[in-house]
DNA sequence: GTTATTGCAAACAATTTGCACCCAC
DNA sequence: GTGGGTGCAAATTGTTTGCAATAAC
């Protein structure tokens, strides 16, 4: 029996630049149908590897308030701000964390990959909606 | 048609003490079992109100990377370092974003109400697993 | 009465798994 | 041929929805 291999193979090589190049984030279904001109491949295959490739710490998911997984490239340090009432999303100009150093020895013996950063609010539209029920 | 009300009601005090007394986080599935005693619900009126709740900006929830979602008060401004092959979680000190301030105008038009920050990586176990293995 | 809230069971959707097959070595 | 990786379809899981019944006001 071997080891977990330090390389990514094609599949997982196919998903990784799928993400790079789509410039933005997509869910495991997205993924499946992006990839059918390209490098089609099952669905089970997609989450099989997009689990590997999150694992080797070149792929982050964040859930939306639905449940769905987004996936994206590590490399994209990109946080949200989420409506809790109708699931809008818009993304931060910057990531906070990267201007703060979190102690090393708060991660213990955990050999840190990613970090995800989400905040949640109620939008304008939301907000006037709610407010002009009343 | 009346518009949402300011207050929460018993079915979602009950969720909120819950969660409160319980120290800890919950899963939805959990908060049913829990509440069995004191106060039951419907497993879809813990689904309901929970997302009331959310909305109101009372409870938080983060995403397990199995997809299961945890409930907990947003006064427990705590979070989790979780490990991306075993899945094993472990909370974090302090919150590191209270200490930064991130420049308001981040939030557009937004009503914040909390924010999740997850970090993943892994974890000595499984790192000793793999290259143990290899 | 009218409106909001609930329970139940059925529906749903995303994801995972079982398994036979295939390919590379 | 042995082992990892794959496709397909079935299974699983957490969560949501439809709707009739109930409680609140």
């Amino acid at each position: 029996m071997r080891g977990a291999p330090l390389t990514i193979n094609s599949r997982q090589q196919a998903l990784l630049e799928s993400l790079r190049s789509s410039g933005g984030e997509m869910s495991g279904q997205q993924l499946h149908r992006h990839l059918e001109k390209q490098s089609p491949m099952g669905l089970a295959t997609v989450y099989r590897n997009l689990r590997v490739l999150q694992q080797r710490g070149f792929v982050r998911c964040r859930h939306l308030p639905s449940g769905e997984a987004l996936y994206a490239p590590v490399e994209r340090d990109q946080h949200h701000l989420t409506c809790v009432d109708c699931g809008k999303t818009q993304p931060l100009e910057h990531c906070p964390i990267h201007a703060i150093d979190v102690p090393q020895k708060s991660f213990g013996d955990f050999d840190l990959l990613f970090h995800t950063l989400e905040f949640f609010g109620i939008c304008t539209d939301c907000r006037n909606r709610q407010t002009s029920l009343i």
